[in-house]
DNA sequence: CGGCACAATTCACATAAGTTTGCTTTACCA
DNA sequence: TGGTAAAGCAAACTTATGTGAATTGTGCCG
């Protein structure tokens, strides 16, 4: 296969753990879809503390904002070895001739994505780091199955606890205590890259715990 | 001008405080244009925590997600008397009949509050609460200063500082104590609905901490 | 003008979570 | 296969922030 074809046509690539599948305001003429392992779109702050702000995992696209701003705003890190597909911009608009649909297609995927960002600012805002570890894991697992990922109750899991921290927004070592508790109460087991969900309920009662908003006043305390 | 012309093309609404411009999951066929006051997007906890999602002032419109789901996903409360104007979706997507042209413009819409989200997934991650309250204030300060509506270095605050809790996640009586610390140190004086600001470079100092990642490893440490 | 409700303030105390450090286990590479 | 670095784990201690409650302002409506 030529240069040019590749250029043309999709191509895969892969990256070490710890590589940088974009850097901060990289031009980007590719959308990347994961297909194996993880990767992280992050913020830092010089005296070391990092966010975590988006998860990719196998299956999801990274950033659809790149089709339309032709460049990246947040750098993203392989947290695995990764694999992904590289599709040119130019091939995703020919699949879709009919413009409107195309457009339709992104508008969908930035939707979810608007919806998963509401959610964690609700979580990182207003509640525990029991509550968040839980919200984060069930949301994993949930994805994870949703991608057949998932046999019996196990699934992969390459985060460290030092990922985790930074998605959830607390400390490594609190992260540990954490889960200390939940396995020590049965609900999961976390043990060498792999996660066994052993009370998926009782997690997901820890984890969800917002409500849609009654006829009440808010804050009418 | 008939009650059905008004329906045709757009018409101004009013709201008292603590009154809803949307419920969760209500059907909509306008956007709404605020006007005048601010309003807020929230989510509840049954137990009385609430955190606050988005912020409309002045100028904003709320939920260009509307135009494509026809729905409000989270409530949207007044938090001042707010005078908005009500578009309709028709009216909207008429007003620019070349198709392209109008989701070029939700898109843009949403790609700005994407990037809101992401920033504040990650003050509410990794920021102390004196640098989240002034990163809010710096960015009610500069959106008010986008619309002319600072005069001097002083610019309406009609937000009650459980109102602010909300949108940092902190505890209000929290919320106080930094805000007494910022007066002190001659930052700022909230005082009645009102906010001046005597030191916007040290205001921003204490809540522009994050940086673009430098090329080393992230979480080398 | 006076009262009433809500907002701001303050203080004493409680606690979740951060920090530091050292040890142990695991995973990976030569 | 063993050595090395990273990850997990644990305990003691510190700190930021939360809670509860009481006090003082402040604006608003009759």
């Amino acid at each position: 296969m030529t240069q040019e074809m590749q250029q043309a046509t999709s191509h895969v690539r892969t990256f070490r753990r710890h590589e940088f599948l974009a850097r901060a305001d990289e031009r980007q003429n590719c959308v990347l879809r994961i297909e194996e392992g993880w990767a992280a779109q992050y913020r830092l702050v010089p005296d070391g503390r990092r966010q975590i702000i988006t998860l990719f995992l196998p299956g999801d696209y990274c950033e659809p904002q790149w089709l339309l701003q032709g460049r990246a705003t947040l750098p993203i890190v392989a947290l695995t070895r990764v694999r992904a597909r590289a599709l040119p911009h130019a091939r995703i608009q020919a699949r879709a001739p009919h413009e409107e649909d195309s457009m339709t297609r992104v508008l969908d995927a930035m939707l979810v994505l608007l919806r998963n960002r509401e959610k964690w600012i609700f979580n990182l805002g207003r509640m525990t780091a029991t509550e968040r570890l839980c919200n984060l894991l069930c949301e994993l697992y949930a994805r994870l199955q949703a991608r057949n990922r998932v046999v019996q109750d196990r699934c992969a899991m390459p985060l460290t606890q030092y990922d985790l921290a930074d998605i959830v927004g607390i400390s490594p070592v609190h992260v540990n205590r954490v889960l200390q508790t939940l396995r020590g109460d049965g609900l999961l087991d976390l043990k060498g890259r792999w996660m066994q969900v052993r009370d998926l309920a009782a997690l997901q009662r820890l984890g969800d715990v917002a409500t849609e908003p009654g006829p009440g006043m808010p804050r009418a305390a």
